[in-house]
DNA sequence: GTCTATAGTTCGATAGAC
DNA sequence: GTCTATCGAACTATAGAC
């Protein structure tokens, strides 16, 4: 009966060997070895690879997806009118509190990228499933923050900014190695850029409507 | 004697198995399949797995960071002063004068996407020996036409720009997924999304400037 | 330079004891 | 629920013929 405790620890040990090491790259002896259970018992919770994989997902998708939509709606139903920045931050924060082990929303945020990326049916079936909700979410929090915006628009800027984030949240050391002196967080600059940004494709937007419209 | 070709043959498959199923998703069989050679001619030619992947990488960046290079100094020693605008159109631009194979730029693009997030030695040592030089042509093209920027925002600044022009070109379907209809290029909005992110850090740079100036 | 054949390792998955 | 033991497949790499 203290399967439950169980699973979670092999949750974490595949959180941390799927993150450092990709889907591909990792193997069901190197999480059993990390959790420090057997092999067999992975199979026994997980059925497979895959399975364990997408658990993974599984177990953080729903409560971030949730969090955030629950921040988004306090700020649309609070007092003052929100503005692109209030979206921007609630959408570059990570969200720490829901990891039990410290260092392990740094692994999962880099399998969410190698997902993103990916372009084999497995990735897209889990992005589908677990990140688009809240893609969604965001989308529609832009267009109401930016009346002025088309939905193909909202998209690609949100695409944008998942990218930067990627970037900014990457732990490759190569900011380093351009820059010298490391002594900024690269999430300092993220909200001021994607807002100028995004509001710079609002222009481009207003710009296509009216030409559309003289046409 | 006809080896030259069979190398170049050998390097288009390791690029296209490789830019879809990445590094350890990728076997020396497919690559030999794909390549319609055996197994064995992979290895006489290229030592060993690491050595076929690194060739992908070595063929490609020397030809894109001189031909960058050689715009980007062009720009400067024109007579119109350069704009960040173009400093970043060279920097969207497509290569696809580089690749002999229709298609071939999407999955090297993919393996730049992969070695950049990845956080492995071997994706370090590709990074810093292949893209690294031409990151820096281009950091410092932005302290160029951006006096006001700081060596260090201006490293964040390129490394944001990365990650959109990432997500700009994935080729996953998730922008039609999430639009809906899919009628423009995702490239067509990056140029004016940078150039407003980037000037935003500009105005970031300056206020701490001044402040520490204050201090 | 290109092939066939295979050695040696590691992998995902399963059977069965407790 | 967790373990030991192992099977069969796939992998990287090499030896050796031509």
């Amino acid at each position: 009966m203290a399967a439950a405790e169980t699973v979670e620890s092999i949750l974490d040990a595949a959180e941390q060997v799927f993150g450092t090491h990709g889907f591909d790259g990792s193997s069901m002896r190197m999480i059993s070895e990390q959790a420090g259970v057997t092999q067999s018992l992975l199979h026994y919770h997980f059925a497979n690879k895959e399975g364990l994989y997408t658990a993974v997902f599984a177990r953080r998708s729903a409560l971030i997806t949730e969090y955030r939509k629950a921040r988004l709606a306090q700020l649309f139903n609070g007092d003052k009118p929100p503005t692109l920045e209030n979206v921007l931050e609630i959408f570059v924060t990570p969200l720490l509190q829901f990891f039990r082990k410290k260092g392990n929303s740094a692994f999962y945020l880099q399998m969410v990228a190698e997902v993103t990326l990916a372009t084999d049916d497995r990735s897209k079936q889990i992005v589908t499933q677990f990140h688009d909700p809240s893609a969604v979410e965001f989308i529609a929090a832009l267009t109401k923050v930016l009346p002025g915006i088309s939905k193909e628009h909202a998209v690609f800027a949100y695409l944008y900014a998942v990218g930067a984030r990627q970037q900014a949240h990457a732990q490759n050391g190569r900011a380093a190695r351009l820059g010298g002196t490391r002594r900024e967080s690269p999430y300092a600059l993220l909200v001021p850029f994607l807002a100028a940004g995004i509001r710079a494709i609002v222009q481009a937007s207003d710009v296509d409507n009216t030409m559309v419209g003289r046409a």
